[in-house]
DNA sequence: GTCTATATTGCGATAGAC
DNA sequence: GTCTATCGCAATATAGAC
C-alpha cells in the first residue's frame, strides 16, 4: 500500500468505502484522505470521482468471466450446477464487495449499470439458463421447468444468503468453515426438494 | 396531491426519488420542487431530509407485519410456505419500492437499518424459520434440512426475481399476469427439486 | 402553515508551485 | 507525479416575513 502506487491504493480504499456506503456516500476529500493521498489524484489518474467508481466496478465485474470457463467444460448439467454454486459462494469470499456493487447496481443504478454491470450480470444468467435447458434435453431434469424462472431461483437462493448477511449474522454463522455443507444443502435443495416424500402428481 | 396535504406529497414522492438513487442520491431541494412544495416544509414537517427518510422506511417496512398473521393461521407447514411466496410476490406488487429500500439497507447500511429494516427482517425470517421446522417436526420435510438455510433459499428464491429484474426484463417477462404461474413453478421447485427423478441417497 | 431569502458548510474539480 | 490553495457551486438548514 505504501508502495509509492497512488493509483492502486486508491483504487483499493474506494473499493472499500463505496462497498460501504454506495457512490454518492463518500466523498472524494474523505477517500484520498483515507488512501493518503492527495485529492488531486483522483482526477489525474481518473478524472474524477465517477471515473475512480467505474474503475472499480470493472475490476470487481471481470470475475464473471469464470462463467464462460464453466460454459465450456465437458461435464453433465448437474455437475455445472454444483460448479456454478461452488463458484458463487467462493466468488462471495475472494470479493466480499462484489455483492455490494451488485445489487447497489440493480437497486439505485449509476449511469455505468448499462455499461458494466447489466452485461455481465445477463451473460451470466443466460449461461445458466443454457445449463438448465441442456438439463432437460437430455431428460435429466424434469420437463416442466421454466429455465429462465428456474435460473433465477437458483441464482436467488445463493446470492441471498450473503446478500441478508447483514441482517442474520446474529443468528446464522456465514463463516467460511461452513461453506462446504452449504453447497451440498442447497445443491440438495435445489435438485430434491424439502418434502419428504414425493408429490403425487407433477406441477 | 393537490389536496393541500403537503406532508403525505412529500412521504410520496420521496418514496418515489429514495428509492430510485437512494438517501443521498437525492437533493431536499428536488424533492420539494417535485412536491410542489416549499423546501422548508421538509424541516417543518419531518425535522430534515434523514427525517423524511425514516418516516418513508417506517411506512415500507410496516407491511412486514402480515408476516404474524401467515404465522398464526391454522395450517399445515406446506400451505404457510405457499401463503408466504404469494403474499411476497403480492407485496412487491403492492410496494414496488419497497425491495429498493430492502435491498438497499442491507448492502448500504444507514442509521435507520438497526431500528427499523433490520428488526422487520429478522422476525419475518424467524417466523419463517419456524415454519420449516415445524414440517420437520411433522415428518412432513425433511430432517436433513438445516432449517435457517432452507428458510433463507426460500426466501431469497422471491425476492431475488424482483431484484434482479432490471438486469432480466429485456428477456424475462414479471408483469404481474405471470404470477399464479410463478407461485406454482417455485412452489414445485421448493418442494420437489428439478430432478426428473429422486437421487437414490438423501444429503 | 407556507414562503423567500440567506447563512453556512461541504462538495468536486483544478490552477499552479514544486 | 504530487501537493496546496482556491474557485464555483450545490448541499442542508433556518430566520423571518406573511
Amino acid at each position: 500500500m505504501d508502495k509509492k502506487d497512488f493509483r492502486a491504493s486508491l483504487i483499493l480504499t474506494a473499493t472499500h468505502l463505496f462497498a460501504e456506503r454506495g457512490l454518492n456516500g463518500v466523498s472524494i476529500r474523505e477517500l484520498s484522505t483515507a488512501a493518503g493521498v492527495s485529492i488531486s489524484m483522483i482526477s489525474y489518474y481518473f478524472e474524477g470521482k465517477e471515473g475512480l467508481y467505474s474503475s472499480v466496478l470493472e475490476e470487481q465485474f471481470s470475475c464473471f468471466e469464470y462463467m464462460q470457463t464453466i460454459k465450456d467444460r465437458e461435464s453433465e448439467p448437474l455437475d455445472k450446477i454444483e460448479e456454478y454454486i461452488r463458484w458463487s459462494i467462493q466468488r462471495n469470499r475472494d470479493y466480499p464487495h462484489l455483492l455490494r456493487y451488485y445489487t447497489s447496481e440493480l437497486t439505485n443504478p449509476t449511469r455505468y449499470f448499462g455499461i458494466i454491470v447489466q452485461p455481465a450480470l445477463e451473460k451470466a444468467l443466460h449461461i445458466l439458463i443454457d445449463i438448465i435447458k441442456e438439463g432437460i434435453t437430455k431428460k435429466q431434469f424434469r420437463d416442466e421447468l421454466n429455465p429462465e424462472d428456474t435460473a433465477l431461483a437458483m441464482a436467488g437462493m445463493v446470492n441471498y444468503y450473503f446478500l441478508s448477511s447483514l441482517a442474520t449474522q446474529k443468528f446464522i454463522n456465514i463463516l467460511p468453515e461452513r461453506d462446504e455443507e452449504l453447497i451440498r444443502h442447497y445443491m440438495d435443495i435445489f435438485t430434491r426438494g424439502i418434502l419428504s416424500q414425493a408429490l403425487p402428481a407433477p406441477l
